[in-house]
DNA sequence: ATACTTGCAAAATCTTTGCCTCCGT
DNA sequence: ACGGAGGCAAAGATTTTGCAAGTAT
């Protein structure tokens, strides 16, 4: 919730600055997605922006989330299932793990990875321009850990 | 060229163990890609496999290549577009750098990130049961490098 | 009032599947 | 001959788009 008003607020300066108009539909769906710390698919991100207001149509989610795409200011994932997942762009890049059991997503962020792959890419003769990574993985031992799904 | 033969012996080995029939279809899908030394999508594959017999279909391919991915002998990658792309199994994992202005794809290894994802996985709790990751870079200068695409 | 947005339905992609025929064993 | 395999077309799943109507500025 910390950065949420932050997101809407940059989206708001970027509709502002490309002429754009500040809809009800993109405010909720930028609210819905400011509010999200997991990885929603579209049709969740549907689902919950019709928590709030009922007639947003699919169309204008993907719509609107293009648009955040474009503007930087969200993130497409694929975890392995077809469809693209989101979150909002963050200060700190940051990777997934996913656990192949349960599906659960942790973030983390490795800084010798990371240095890693800077390397490796100008050893290749390349500027490194962005990258993906995906670590999957089972649960070691049973520790407590009281949340399903 | 050199472990295309292998792939084949290894993909006839699997057919016969679980009593599945080594059709013409199936035989010259497997030599496409044992013979494939890129990461061709489902449309590459039935073109090639459409050169050396124009009676395979769209559906075979995606079966066969199925099998193949079931197998264990056939990776599926996503490179950004939408598609899978496809590569056999080799020995020896590697990873993948995509040059965003040509497409063109790099493959690499680096033993020193491998081992640090699995130490991150570990630190998090989770045994690494297997990973993506890709690198998207643009060329540094113009190094004499011949190919163009 | 203008032109950007939306909803809806149709279309575009990529992939899977039903069904009947065909072929490997 | 039996049952797996293949071709074809239809169906699925996800995402995009055309168009007429609606709305922010």
């Amino acid at each position: 919730m910390v950065k949420a008003n932050e997101f809407t607020k940059r989206f708001e300066e970027i509709c502002a600055q490309k002429g754009m108009r500040m809809t009800g539909q993109r405010r909720t769906i930028a609210r819905v997605l400011a509010n999200s710390k997991d990885h929603p698919d579209i049709e969740e991100v549907h689902r919950r922006a019709n928590v709030i207001d009922d007639r947003i149509s699919l169309s204008t989610v993907y719509r609107t989330v293009r648009l955040f795409k474009e503007a930087g200011i969200l993130e497409r994932h694929e975890f392995g299932d077809g469809r693209g997942r989101y979150e909002r762009t963050q200060s700190e890049h940051h990777d997934h793990l996913i656990d192949v059991d349960s599906g659960e997503v942790i973030e983390f962020r490795d800084e010798e990875i990371e240095r890693l792959q800077q390397l490796v890419a100008r050893r290749l003769g390349y500027e490194l321009t962005g990258h993906r990574m995906e670590l999957y993985g089972r649960r070691l031992r049973a520790e407590p850990k009281p949340d399903g799904e």
